[in-house]
DNA sequence: TATGAATGAGCATTCATTCAT
DNA sequence: GATGAATGAATGCTCATTCAT
C-alpha cells in the first residue's frame, strides 16, 4: 500500500485518505485494513523513510575516511529527505512518532560518524549531534518547493559542508 | 487585526479563523471585513514578514563591507522568518501570494549585496539569488519544533555563512 | 453458529459481524453463507429464542391448575427473554420478523392458557392476548441493565402476577 | 433546538444528526453549535425528560393520600417514558448521563413517597428504590412498538400498580 | 465449501464563509 | 460598521456485504 506515499509526498499531510485509496487503487476501507487510523499510515511511511535514511547512515559507517564517510551519509540522507514532502512535515512536529529503538540507533550511528570526523579535526568540534537534524530536515523542507531545481537541495548541502568544516570556522557556533 | 499574527505563530496554517477573531478581540465577521479570505489574511501577514525581511535587506546596503553587508542581511533576514511558523509554512508553497513589487525590490536588494560580495572575494561566486530563500527558509523551518534551543538557527546560520564564504568552497556548487 | 448468540446477548443490535465470526471460530462468508442478511441472523436467533418461549407455554399447559399453568408459562417465558438482550431489543420494533405459525401457534397456547385462567376465577377476565408481549417484554427490557441484581427480574414479574390476580383488580384495565 | 425530540423520539438513538437538523430546519452546523457532540444532544434530551419526571415526582409529594401520591407519581413518571422511545432506550444503558445532583433528588422524592405508602400499610413494604426504574422503564420500553394501542401502557402500570399493593402480595419479592 | 481481504455507502464532526440583526 | 449564529461542503472513519482464492 505504499503506493499512498506518492500521494503524501505530493499532497503532504493534508493529502485525504480517499485520495491515497483512489491512487492505490483500493477502497478505503482497505487502506483502514492496513492502518488503522491516518496518523498511523503516516507514521508508518515516516518510519519508512527513517529507516532508509538510518540504512545510509549505516552504510556510511563502512567509510574508511572519516570525513568521507560522514559526509556521505548527509548525503544520502538529505536525498531521501529531499524525496518526501509529508516526512519533513512530520519532522518538523513536535512529537515524533518513532519507534525508540530507531532513533536511538540513528543517534548512536551518527554520534559515531561525528565522533570519528572530529577526532580526524575535519569537522568543527563544536557541532553536536542535535545539530544534525536541523542541517538535513532543513534542507529536506527547503526543497518542498517543487518548482525549484532538482540541484537545489544539493547546492543547500554543499554549502552547508564546507561550513561545516573545522578548518572553515569563523569562530564558535553560539548556544 | 494582526494580533492575530500571533494565533498563526503559534499553530501554523492550521490557525482557525474563529481564533484569530477570538485572539483579536473582534467577531470573525470583522476578520472577513479586512481579509476576504483565509488566504488573504494568512497572505496579508506574509507580506507583512516579507517587508520587515526586505527592510533589513535595505538597511544592510548601507553597511560599508560587502561581507558584513552581506551577511547582516541574512541574520537580520533569518530572524524574521525564524518568529513566524506560519510564514515558513507559506514559503513553502508553491504559489508566492506576494506583490510583485515587494518580491522584485527584494530580489534587487539581495542581487546587489550578492554582487558586492561577490566582487569583494568573500562571496562564493556560483551562490545565485534562488539560492537565497533555499537558505533562509531552510533555516527558518529547521526552527519550527519548539523544543529546540532558540539559538538553533544562529547555529544553523553560522554554519551557512561560513561556507558561503569564497575561500572556504571545496567546489563549485552542483548546478 | 449460534455460538453468534453469545455476542448478540451481549452487545445487542449493535453487535458486529466479525465479532459473530470471529466469536463462532469461522470466517464472516461463512455466517453469510448461512444467514444472508445480518437481520436475517437476527431473525434467527428470535425465532429461536420465541420457540424456546413456545416451547415453556406449551409444557405449561400440561399443568393441572389453571393458574399454575399461566404463570409458569410466564416465568418460564420471561426467563427466556431476560437471558438475551438482542431478542428485546427486536421484539422492540414494529415488525416482528417471524413466520406466522410460530405467532399463531404461540397466541392459541397463549390464549388456551389465559382463557382457563380466567374461567377458574384466578386472571383478571378483562387482560387480552395483546397484553402479554407487553408485560414479558417489558420486563426483558428492564432486565438488561447489567449492573441491576439477577433477581431483578423475578421482582418485577412477581409484581406483575400479583396485579394478574382477578382477586386483586383494583378495575378494569382501560381500553 | 428541541423539535429534535421529535426525532430521536421516532428514530431512537441511531436517529441522525442530518435528520435532527433538517427536521429541526438548520444546519447541521447549528446542532453542534448547541451540542457539541451527539452523545451530548442525546443526554439533554434525556436530562430534559428526566426533569419532567422528577417535576411530576415533586408534585406528586402534595398529595395528601400516600398511595395516590405514590401511585400518581407512577402514572405521571410513566406518560412522560411512554412519550419517547430515545429516553428508554438510554435509561436502557449502564451508564447514566445524569448530573447526579437530578439522580440524588429524584431517589429522595420517591423514597419519601415509598416510604409514606409503606408507612400507610398501602405499599409492599419490600419494593425497593431500584425497583422503580424497572418497573417504570419496563413499561415505557414495552410501549414503543407505535402498532400498540395508546392505551397499553396504561393497562400495563394498572396491573403493576394492583401487584404493588401490600393487600395483594402473594409473597415476599424475591432478591 | 470456507475464508477474510476488499469494498464503499453512510455517518459524526469540523471549519471557512455568509448574512440578518 | 461590527457581530456571531447559521450554513453545509468536506473529511476521517465504520461496518454490512461481496467475491476471488
Amino acid at each position: 500500500m505504499e503506493g499512498a506515499r506518492a500521494v503524501f509526498a505530493e499532497h503532504g499531510r493534508d493529502a485525504q485518505m480517499d485520495d491515497v485509496a483512489k491512487r492505490s487503487g483500493v477502497g478505503v476501507g482497505t487502506v483502514y485494513r492496513h492502518f488503522p487510523t491516518k496518523e498511523a499510515l503516516v507514521s508508518a511511511l515516516a518510519v519508512s523513510l527513517f529507516e532508509q535514511v538510518l540504512e545510509s547512515a549505516r552504510a556510511a559507517l563502512e567509510i574508511e575516511d572519516p570525513w568521507e564517510a560522514f559526509t556521505g551519509a548527509l548525503w544520502a540522507g538529505v536525498e531521501v529527505l529531499a524525496s518526501d514532502r509529508a516526512f519533513t512535515e512530520i519532522i518538523g512536529q513536535a512529537e515524533m512518532p518513532f519507534e525508540t529503538d530507531l532513533l536511538t540507533e540513528m543517534n548512536a550511528t551518527y554520534l559515531t560518524l561525528m565522533d570519528r570526523a572530529k577526532a580526524s579535526g575535519d569537522l568543527r568540534p563544536d557541532v553536536v549531534l542535535d545539530d544534525i537534524p536541523m542541517f538535513t530536515c532543513g534542507i529536506g523542507m527547503a526543497t518542498v518547493k517543487p518548482h525549484q531545481c532538482q540541484a537545489a537541495w544539493r547546492r543547500h548541502l554543499t554549502v552547508v559542508i564546507d561550513g561545516l568544516r573545522a578548518a572553515n570556522a569563523s569562530g564558535p557556533l553560539p548556544s
